[in-house]
DNA sequence: AGCACGCCGACT
DNA sequence: GTCGGCGTGCTC
């Protein structure tokens, strides 16, 4: 028992365990060895860190505890996963325990060593027994000019690249081409695949797996969260080992051990989803880039509409700096014959007051569903009405738990709220009054998908039947398999009408669909959220690309997608209509630019949950006061801004409220965050009121 | 975060 | 007389 480890436990960076503790040992155990060790009352997973033992470990020896196993049937992590976690962890204000342990797979946890030893015997034992597959014979389709030359850079130069293709540009087809190319070249490299969503694995898994059929079943595994526990751990087995060769996943997987990692794609990579919205709140894209730098892996962030942070980086001159920190490949143009849609807007000034769905728009509608083509129509709320109203005093569905309204579902008479699930059913007469006459107020997916079928009552399919309306939102696929079946449906042509909200713009590609509509997306045109613009211009330009993937119904039959706006001349629309992303992205770049506000400088939200709204905010102003001395000697240009209320101020009985932090120094960010850090643990204890913090660096909402 | 210790209300 | 509420405090 002489050797004394660092050993990282999971413990979150408030708990005052945020570094290593030291264990005692009889055998020497490498950095990124698991082990499991008793603390305080009770065993729990550790990982051996490298570093120096601290002196004070020395006097304290008999205090010190040994291990209690090694897991050592898994090889070791490797430095360059552990460096990726000390970043990472660094970076986004969390413990390297928390990191580094919450990116392991749970059931790791509860495995005792001979546990994890009898199932990796059985692992071995079904690799052995499958035999590697004869080569099949594939039928794989010539690139296009613009692929090839891609593919040609891809091969010749290191990136990161920024590869902004348009819907349809065929970027899977060049991920998948690099993959073989970066596979065929060493035996042992790695891949990795990010998709934003869920949903979008089993897809992508699909293609994969035709593509590679002569790796073998065991060289293509998914990571994301929705997978059995079991699951995960053989994924991640399969990944720490090198036995997968392409590991497909959501934005978790850029956290998992994968020691031969040569190439990382990163799909949709403007997509939201990447950055984790709770807890270590780390961006998935950003650590890619971070990972393939660190593992020498080439970085491919793949978009039709690349995020302004990526696009920035991959602008031929920015200021200060020789080249471009990305390198920009382009793929303008659809694979085949299919154009892209024309984009008709709709001045809702010009329409009767009220209007829903206009009349030119119903017509084009009538035309394509006469035709038998499909239509989608895009509404980004959920329900029936977002409101319930007392026409006689005034009584809104107000939730008494959130600062929200809750939502009428007609479909099950229910009043819900979207932010804490209390759910009720709908009261016949009004809760404050009495009165009978309570009505909805505005439009959810449930309300448009009865008010299309009332305007479109007196058509028929050629068989006579009624038009089938269909509507995909998170409530009519909440069930396990819901989502596929409803698309196959309208992948089958079942379906005339689609309603939907964004969840059906991700990724699915509708071949019958040949008209897109958005009925009301002015709300982000003039938004609080400075990124409300570059969100709305993705979900068009992405729903737009939806639109006649089937070359052979649209060869004479152009798509179209139709905009329902009060601002028709908007340059957004302009730019949408000119299919122009890097106008756009010039445009609002020189916005963002002139109001200071990223990518021309960083952000860190500190934000705060407390029972009320003053014991929240006491906590962020005496935080404010503490940082801006630290601040002012040390005389770094970092602001504090003074703390608001959250958009949504209450939810589930809970207040909160924010801050913003900001500079035009990441370095000075980040300083001044870790050191802040020790502030606010401090100040915790005079705080009490306040049930929770957390820093947010690289916000996405503000 | 867990988990124990610890000091006050309704039950066999 | 106990079982159990969750408030504070520690974990190498």
């Amino acid at each position: 028992m002489q050797h004394k480890l660092l050993v990282l436990v999971s413990t979150p960076a408030y708990s005052r365990l945020n570094g290593p503790l030291v264990y005692l040992s009889d055998q020497t155990l490498p950095p990124g060895t698991l082990v499991r060790v008793p603390l305080g009352a009770r065993e729990t997973l550790g990982l051996v860190w490298p570093g120096d033992i601290p002196a004070s470990a020395a006097e304290e020896a008999t205090k010190l505890r040994p291990v209690l196993e090694a897991l050592d049937h898994i090889g070791p992590l490797t430095a360059h996963w552990m460096e990726l976690m000390g970043f990472a962890a660094a970076y986004y204000q969390r413990s390297v325990g928390e990191f580094a342990l919450g990116s392991l797979p749970p059931q790791l946890r509860d495995l005792s060593n001979l546990q994890l030893e009898r199932k990796l015997n059985k692992r071995a034992k079904r690799a052995s027994n499958t035999e590697a597959p004869a080569p099949a014979n594939l039928q794989v389709p010539a690139p296009t000019p613009e692929q090839a030359l891609v593919l040609q850079r891809l091969s010749a130069e290191q990136g990161p690249f920024v590869l902004h293709g348009n819907t349809g540009s065929g970027k899977t087809e060049v991920y998948l081409r690099r993959a073989a190319e970066v596979l065929a070249q060493d035996a042992q490299a790695q891949v990795l695949m990010l998709v934003p969503e869920i949903n979008l694995t089993p897809q992508l898994e699909d293609r994969v797996r035709q593509r590679f059929t002569h790796l073998g079943d065991d060289a293509i595994v998914s990571m994301h969260s929705g997978m059995t526990p079991a699951q995960r751990l053989n994924s991640w087995l399969s990944a720490h080992t090198g036995q997968a060769r392409l590991v497909l996943g959501t934005r978790l997987a850029v956290l998992s051990s994968i020691p031969h990692l040569k190439l990382i794609v990163v799909d949709e990579e403007h997509d939201p989803s990447y950055k984790q919205q709770e807890g270590a709140r780390y961006s998935a894209r950003d650590l890619a880039v971070y990972r393939g730098q660190l593992q020498h892996a080439q970085v491919i962030l793949g978009s039709a509409t690349p995020s302004l942070e990526s696009w920035h980086h991959s602008r031929a001159a920015i200021a200060g700096e020789a080249a471009p920190r990305y390198i920009r490949l382009s793929m303008p143009s659809r694979v085949g014959s299919a154009s892209l849609p024309q984009l008709r807007r709709v001045d809702m000034g010009q329409q009767p007051r009220k209007t829903l769905v206009s009349a030119p728009l119903l017509a084009a509608m009538r035309e394509r569903i006469t035709r038998r083509e499909q239509v989608l129509v895009l509404l980004n709320r959920r329900g029936y009405a977002p409101v319930l109203h007392c026409h006689a005093c005034g009584w809104k569905s107000e939730c008494p738990h959130c600062s929200a309204y809750r939502v009428f579902h007609k479909s099950d008479r229910s009043l819900r709220c979207h932010h804490c699930s209390l759910t009720q059913s709908v009261p016949r007469a009004c809760p404050a009054c009495g009165n009978q006459d309570i009505g909805a107020l505005g439009h959810g997916t449930e309300r448009i998908e009865e008010h299309l079928a009332e305007l479109l009552q007196d058509m028929q399919r050629p068989d006579g039947l009624p038009l089938r309306i269909a509507r995909i939102d998170a409530d009519s696929t909440r069930g396990k398999g819901e989502l596929v079946r409803q698309l196959a449906e309208v992948h089958d042509g079942d379906v005339d009408l689609l309603v939907g909200t964004q969840m059906v713009a991700k990724g699915h590609d509708f071949r019958r669909v040949t008209l897109v509509a958005a009925l009301n997306p002015d709300g982000a045109l003039f938004s609080a959220d400075f990124r409300a613009p570059e969100r709305l211009f993705a979900l068009l330009l992405q729903a737009a690309g939806r639109a006649g993937r089937d070359a052979a119904l649209t060869r004479d039959q152009a798509c179209e997608m139709w905009v329902q706006t009060f601002h028709p001349t908007h340059p957004l629309f302009e730019s949408l209509k000119q299919h122009d992303f890097a106008g756009f992205a010039e445009q609002q770049l020189t916005e963002r630019q002139q109001a200071g506000l990223p990518p021309f400088s960083f952000q860190a939200l500190l934000r705060a949950e407390a029972r009320t709204q003053e014991a929240a905010h006491g906590f962020l102003n005496a935080a404010k006061l503490s940082g801006e001395d630290w601040l002012q000697a040390q005389s770094m240009a970092v602001t504090v801004y003074p703390a608001v209320p959250m958009s949504l101020q209450r939810v589930a009985d809970v207040e909160r409220s924010q801050m913003l932090v900001e500079s035009h120094s990441r370095r000075a960010l980040q300083m001044f965050l870790s050191h802040w850090q020790q502030d606010l643990q401090d100040l915790r204890s005079q705080h009490k009121a306040v049930i929770r913090w957390a820093i947010d660096v690289d916000p996405l909402v503000i």
